[in-house]
DNA sequence: CGTGAAAACGTGACGCA
DNA sequence: TGCGTCACGTTTTCACG
């Protein structure tokens, strides 16, 4: 299981500011966390290194890159074993059209989320990755209307309220 | 409306890498799609002022910050009238839990993604923010066994026109 | 779109509470 | 032990060809 680290006031800061704009410069985090920009420098590094920081990533839009149509496809892998699923997911993880991927309880088995042109582009994406496995029972499709990426992770406001566990 | 940019290959190229990294240097990014540090801060302003570029994020390990358990709630809300959906949409992205949220065809108007610390956390979550909300008719939860975020958005190869048709 | 220069920034070493 | 001050190498960023 992986373990909560203990995160100062100032981590819980710094995280919420990078996750606004990962690109703020470490003068800027200094300003706004009240630190000096070396020590701000030094709490990414371990949480780099801790593990709570995984990435930074860039944020695209969609639509302006020619997949302006969302989807979510339940899918039923049957049968539901190891030497079926791994190879699943590793497929649908390659799509170009895979966006996220999702294992869970429940009837259906994966929820993929996945970005296309049109509709046809689609059916064609079901058709050819998941309907013609041999492994997959069933698919469901849904259109995505409209997705919102929720605010921080982190509380907004709590700044030590954070469960601080000793072990 | 949303339209689809002219994207050069170097733009392309561009997205690709600063989704994968996006703190890379203008200088590591010019030596790796072949131009000059000035034209990719040049493409780089131009993307984000067509809103290609929506913005920079951090990736966090919601394990690592007290979140080790997602979730996703099919909610349906009924009726179904702007006058309760908009309210509804605002309420959940405004919880400090929910990750995402999408507006869905099918039976199941949305679905929430949430991270909570444990199941007792998620059974209140439930519980306070949804069931007992009058326009929430029902509430179906699945836990996540495993959440994979998959590759680029852009197609790996196709450094050229957006719209190919991959095989 | 590339070149070059100036300003700003990242990033360590060192000293202090 | 952790933080702040300082200094240097790098990067960003702009005007110009």
């Amino acid at each position: 299981m992986v373990e909560s680290v203990a995160l100062d006031p100032v981590d819980l800061d710094i995280l919420r500011i990078l996750q606004n704009d990962g690109r703020t410069t470490y003068k800027d985090l200094a300003a706004a966390v009240g630190v000096a920009p070396s020590t701000c420098l030094d709490r990414v590094t371990r949480l780099r290194r801790a593990g709570v920081i995984l990435g930074y990533q860039l944020r695209i839009d969609p639509a302006k890159v020619g997949r302006g149509l969302q989807a979510l496809l339940s899918v039923q892998v049957r049968p539901h074993r190891r030497d079926l699923i791994g190879p699943f997911v590793e497929r649908v993880r390659a799509l170009p059209e895979s966006r996220a991927l999702f294992h869970l309880t429940g009837p259906d088995d994966y929820l993929v989320q996945v970005a296309v042109a049109d509709t046809a582009d689609l059916q064609r994406l079901v058709l050819d990755a998941f309907t013609s496995q041999p492994e997959v029972a069933r698919v469901e499709t849904r259109l995505i209307f409209q997705h919102w990426d929720c605010g921080p992770l982190l509380p907004p406001g709590a700044t030590g309220q954070h469960r601080q566990n000793g072990g």
